[in-house]
DNA sequence: TTTTTTTACGCAATCGTTCCCGGTAACGAT
DNA sequence: ATCGTTACCGGGAACGATTGCGTAAAAAAA
């Protein structure tokens, strides 16, 4: 079952020379005489050898593949921050290894101890929704394992982080809602300690107050898996649509969150934009096929996925420790289409 | 920037024991004294040691990953398989490598030398648009690497496959059009040389002769990258728009051809399914909200990856060569939605 | 011719781990 | 007193590659 590898063993004893020759001749050193390189050259050329790279690993202590963490593959953000990721670490020579924390700090915690005790070379990490404790993160940062956050990052460790602009993404999708005419905005979010949870919502509420619209927490909802569980997301659905004041419009901010709404409403026949605006975060490139057409913010994802790791690789092979570290902020882009939009025509009509 | 991991010689010097004895105490061996394995392991777990996986390797010649190569990993098809490889992988000590071919025979052969040399234990594949010489592969998987091809399998190498019934999925998905009163139906496929666009397109052509529709090959169009390229899917509908004797049905044959068939058909105003019927072979999970909701078929995407996972353990784990390969089929869904049935009222009214 | 320098290669250590051999006690049996 | 067991433990060779150092022979300088 084993898939023999040649060796420099078997160059050197095929040939007649030590395997020091063999390699120095191999990495064409200058203490090699050229006729004894092209021999061994052509020869490791016939018999097709590559260098084990284990070995090599074990000798240089580093493995050049790097672990990516995520929530979940099966998401088109995070499937498209992969493709960026490995498209960079491709062209580097990296692997790419990948876990899915699927949105559990337990599960997230024994990816993070299998991918550092498989010494990876480097770690790009958009934590768990679930997580709460980072001293791990940390540790393993300040013992100098590098490490770039990106999407949801974590302020408390000082190293290299890629985000888009939360803030400035929820507000301008919350002023568009506003422009058109909703008055009463819900949010439906990912769990209050996240990142981009936190910025996002402040964005909403910064767009609130600054129309002179009241904030009403009650009609802010929080998804603990992200909307990863169907379940969830009507939960909170159904919170909001029986309320006697019920919301005009929502903002979410995951993926897999506005998605989720429009479902519900869908299945619970309110019909988009007219009773119920929806906008949210969202990078699957079916939004605009969607019935309504779906207004979304769109992150740079797979831009997001290159920039972390060439930053990671830049942490990577840097001779001397990174102190100075910086976070990156993308714009993301406002997308605007049918679900945001009330047919002003119509209501004159009824009227 | 190295992270300094703790090894058996430092406990060894610690405790003032050889390295072998520490070895054989960590492993519970019985030629160790109780007191002495309990000395060793304490001492080990208070300075948390993790024995290099690296070293292990070498030794052990295997290293615990495997390599997964597909198209893109933003697909959903693919994405679902991976999170299938990922799961069965994490929970039997595996690393799962990913690697993209884009669709390039080239760059599926890069990858693969990569991988390959890279020491993986075992290879998931689904082969590019683009492979016509399977070659490498075969010498790979005679040499003994374990190879388990899924979705698009390799005929003329005899390993493990996994794949879903594409012959009676395309069939059952023509039938159902024919039923709802299509006839002249187009197919929007793969190259030709994929395994599955011979099999679905089989089962297509099938499905009309049996009902008495003759095959027109010239309806038959091919997408060089599988939809990956925008571009290709509107030049093949172009072409079949433009005809005189215009189809009043397609039916793609993979994820982003039935995504891009609704997409050239919304920009250019024609109604589905009214003036066309549309389904096809996807496994996004918004088709039910597209506009309008599409009728697709179903595969089972992560099961394919925990099944194939499973299948390349069982090659890896296994002590003897293994001779006798099989080649699971699985049933993919038939999911019927709004974009496959006419509205025979408006036809009553309109004649 | 002698001395120095250069050229071209081999030896052995190293990375962390396992495992095949030995080796040394202690102890009971002969 | 001698032998055979058994229980424990250490030495050292692998795994595949790199690399500092040593050194013979050849070439150059004296």
């Amino acid at each position: 079952m084993k898939f023999e590898a040649v060796t420099i063993k078997d160059i050197a004893k095929a040939l007649g020379l030590s395997t020091s020759t063999v390699s120095r001749a191999l990495r064409d050193s200058y203490e090699i005489s050229p006729e004894t390189k092209k021999l061994v050259q052509e020869y490791a050329e016939k018999i097709n050898y590559h260098p084990n790279p284990i070995a090599l690993s074990l000798k240089e202590r580093r493995s050049r593949s790097i672990g990516v963490i995520v929530c979940e593959i099966a998401n088109s953000f995070f499937s498209q921050i992969i493709n960026g990721v490995e498209s960079i670490a491709y062209t580097n020579g990296y692997n790419v290894i990948i876990a899915q924390s699927r949105e559990s700090a337990d599960r997230e915690m024994m990816n993070l101890q299998y991918l550092t005790s498989r010494s990876i070379d480097g770690l790009i990490v958009s934590v768990s929704t679930e997580t709460k404790d980072f001293s791990y993160f940390k540790e393993l940062s300040e013992k100098g394992l590098p490490i770039v956050f990106f999407d949801r990052i974590v302020d408390e460790i000082n190293t290299h982080k890629v985000i888009v602009d939360s803030h400035a993404g929820a507000y301008d999708a919350t002023m568009h809602l506003i422009m058109n005419g909703y008055r009463k905005i819900a949010a439906v979010s990912n769990p209050e300690l996240l990142s981009i949870t936190r910025e996002r919502l402040a964005g909403y509420k910064a767009a609130l107050s600054e129309s002179g619209i009241p904030v009403d927490d009650t009609i802010i909802k929080f998804c603990q898996h992200g909307g990863m569980i169907a379940a969830e997301v009507e939960e909170v659905m159904k919170d909001l649509l029986k309320r006697k004041q019920r919301p005009d419009a929502i903002i979410a901010t995951a993926d897999k969150l506005t998605t989720g709404c429009l479902r519900i409403l869908k299945a619970k026949g309110i019909s988009v934009p007219d009773e119920m605006g929806l906008i949210g975060f969202s990078n699957t490139d079916l939004t605009e096929l969607l019935d309504p057409p779906l207004s979304v913010v769109r992150q740079p994802a797979f831009e997001m996925g290159e920039l972390a790791t060439n930053l990671l690789l830049q942490l990577i092979e840097s001779k001397r420790p990174i102190t100075e570290f910086e976070t990156k902020v993308l714009a993301s882009e406002l997308l605007i289409r049918g679900s945001t939009s009330k047919k002003p025509i119509k209501q004159a009509e009824f009227s």
